[in-house]
RNA sequence: GGCCCGGUAGUUCAGUUGGUUAGAAUGCCAGCCUGUCACGCUGGAGGUCGAGGGUUCGAGCCCCUUCCGGGUCGCCA
């Protein structure tokens, strides 16, 4: 039987002074200064305190006992000779009468050092991960996450809105990504799927009757993983409000987020409400980028007219954006490093020149432009000491290597962004539809439940890539933090939309035969979003790892290394849900 | 699936033009040290240089194949 804890390894102060105490905890290390005497460190979830090993008889009990061993120490609290401002229990430490040994490590090596495990190997962290998580550096971002998500379940009540869980074994649908499937036991050849987002059922809350509802929803797509998307599985911040406009979105969102990132944030500024607008093709135009970082002070402007026909072969035929950086001191190495960058991030190649103290062209593909010298001057607003980055290929591959430079120059050069703040905006009038680049016909450009701007009318009357839908992306500093959208809550509409892709009535109800006909018994118009949480704690955590703020990550190949998933099972399991694997040799 | 970067001691890394016995820091072990707090000092152990093949008198280094990890494009609200 042990003593239990009387206090935590954070708790102890001066007015604890004289009391007998017994704290328990992980045995961090000791910094042994004499035979008879060692300053040990014990540690526990809240802190860290230290123990004044000082006799014969306690050392004995120390002897042979690994660091990361847990212990249970029981001594009188005293005033340090020396105090350490840096320690939170700094003050005092504890003299102990009874050391006891709770848990045994085995093991007098780890396979990094708990407090530095960060700079180790990730696959060796995420292995274990237990050992990983006792770093405080890293258990303090779960510990954030725990916090986020309070402060959000909290905010969103407090806004009327009602937390409802919805199936996680449910049906493979159609649209997006790729699903996980789950065999059924008791109907053979028939399949669940673990949902990508409760998309359907938020909807059918709504044509229940249900306000406004949310959930920290757990979502599951077989796609591949990034450095801010983790394979798998993540948690979105899932909400939906019946009779409700895009308005009504942003201004819940509005209210509720700011707050959380200025409490909780790295960064102790963040935008307030109305966040800024952007739509979609200006966005696309001005940033090159659907989620441009607004702590960037760099915009784009296309010159296909500019240049057009100067010779530099990836000119032709394309459109040309580029943007200006001004008073630009780097030295080539930069600048090949930034092209290098931009390349290795959008896949597509950037140009450049300079204009030197005497006005001059020079650089890069500057030979090309000074025939034209005076012209790209007055167009772009040329100087003495302009840094000039260029893009070319098809609109959407020069906007989007546009958008890298400017994400590139904005990150590496000095002075071209205040990183210290949360910038939000909003991306709205999203086109319901374009032209499929693979099979030529047009597509859905986002959810097909979104609702078409100007409703019946615009899809009988206009130009299907002009329409807008009512479909949003939150932005946070270059983070596309959520979509969201107006939804299609009206049959012929719906029907009418599908129409446009060559989908008839028919395939409407066999694809989402709930919604379709929950949707002929009288539906609300309604509208939602779903902020992802894990990148909303990646921002708030100032991390660039997506694993960071997850308690328990797969790697990038979607394997847990420390508990072995995916694993083989056993053939009888495999019978009971009418599956045989068939082994494909190479 | 494509492209880029990486893999050397428990850990983080260095390793010159291909050339003697592959080094440092940290951790670990032993000894010394009575107020440390990244304690200090002395000594020690610790290596299939991811794996396989090739070139060479000789490979950590060059070539080929392959495995693993990360980033990214495709993909993905």
């Amino acid at each position: 039987m042990v003593q239990s804890r009387t206090h935590n390894c954070n708790e102890l102060r001066l007015a604890h002074v004289g009391q007998t105490v017994t704290i328990v905890g992980w045995y961090e290390n000791m910094r042994q200064v004499s035979k008879n005497l060692g300053f040990l460190i014990l540690r526990d979830f809240y802190g860290k305190t230290q123990v004044v090993v000082d006799s014969e008889e306690m050392m004995a009990q120390l002897a042979g006992v690994n660091n990361e061993s847990t212990l249970s120490i029981t001594g009188v609290v005293s005033e340090r000779s020396s105090k350490n401002p840096d320690m939170a229990t700094g003050d005092i430490e504890v003299i102990p009468q009874s050391i006891k040994v709770l848990g045994k490590c085995i093991y007098n090596e780890l396979p990094f050092e708990i407090n530095r495990s960060k700079e180790s190997d990730e696959a060796v962290r995420l292995k274990y991960r237990y050992l990983d998580l006792r770093n405080p550096a890293v258990k303090d971002k779960i510990k954030l996450r725990c916090q986020v998500v309070s402060e959000l379940r909290n905010r969103m009540t407090e806004q009327g809105f009602w937390e409802i869980t919805t199936p996680i074994l449910t049906c493979s649908s159609p649209e997006g990504a790729r699903d996980y499937l789950v065999p059924s036991r008791l109907h053979p050849g028939k399949f669940y799927a673990l949902p990508q987002a409760p998309q359907q059922f938020k909807q059918l809350l709504m044509a229940s009757g249900f306000d406004r509802y949310f959930q920290i929803a757990p979502c599951f797509r077989d796609e591949d993983a990034r450095a801010d998307r983790s394979p798998g599985e993540f948690y979105q911040l899932d909400m939906e409000m019946a009779f409700a406009s895009q308005e009504d979105v942003f201004q819940v969102l509005e209210e509720v987020l700011p707050p959380v990132f200025e409490k909780y944030g790295k960064y102790d500024r963040a935008s307030t409400a109305p966040f800024v607008r952007i739509p979609y093709r200006e966005a696309m135009a001005k940033y090159g980028s659907d989620k441009p970082d607004l702590r960037i002070k760099l915009q784009a402007t296309e010159v296909t007219e500019l240049v057009a026909g100067c010779g530099f072969g990836p000119f032709d035929n394309a459109t040309v954006m580029a943007t200006v950086v001004h008073n630009f001191t780097e030295t080539r190495k930069v600048i090949d490093k930034l092209c290098a960058d931009v390349e290795q991030v959008s896949g597509h190649k950037a140009y450049w020149f300079k204009v030197d103290e005497t006005g001059a062209f020079v650089g890069g593909i500057s030979k090309f432009l000074v025939p034209n010298h005076d012209a790209v001057v007055e167009s772009m607003g040329l100087v003495a000491g302009d840094f000039i980055m260029l893009t070319a290929g098809k609109t959407r591959d020069a906007q989007k290597a546009m958008g890298a430079v400017i994400k590139t120059l904005g990150n590496q050069v000095p002075g071209l962004m205040d990183k210290e703040c949360y910038e939000f905006c909003w991306i709205v009038d999203f086109p319901m539809y374009e032209m499929g680049e693979e099979s030529g016909e047009l597509e859905f450009c986002h959810n097909p439940f979104s609702m078409p701007q100007g409703g019946m009318e615009a899809l009988e009357t206009m130009d299907p890539l002009a329409i807008n839908a009512y479909q949003y992306d939150l932005v946070v500093n270059g983070v596309e933090l959520s979509s969201g959208a107006v939804r299609n809550h009206d049959p012929e509409i719906m029907v009418k939309a599908f129409s446009l892709v060559g989908l008839g009535e028919e395939d409407v109800k066999a694809k989402f035969p709930a919604m379709y006909n929950a949707f002929c018994y009288g539906a609300p118009p309604h509208a939602g979003i779903a902020p992802g949480v894990d990148r909303m704690v990646m921002l708030l955590a100032g991390e660039d790892s997506i694993r960071e703020i997850i308690p328990f990550p797969m790697n990038k190949n979607a394997v847990d290394l420390m508990i072995n998933a995916p694993s083989p099972v056993d053939k009888k399991q495999l019978d009971d849900v009418h599956i045989a694997i068939v082994k494909t040799e190479e």
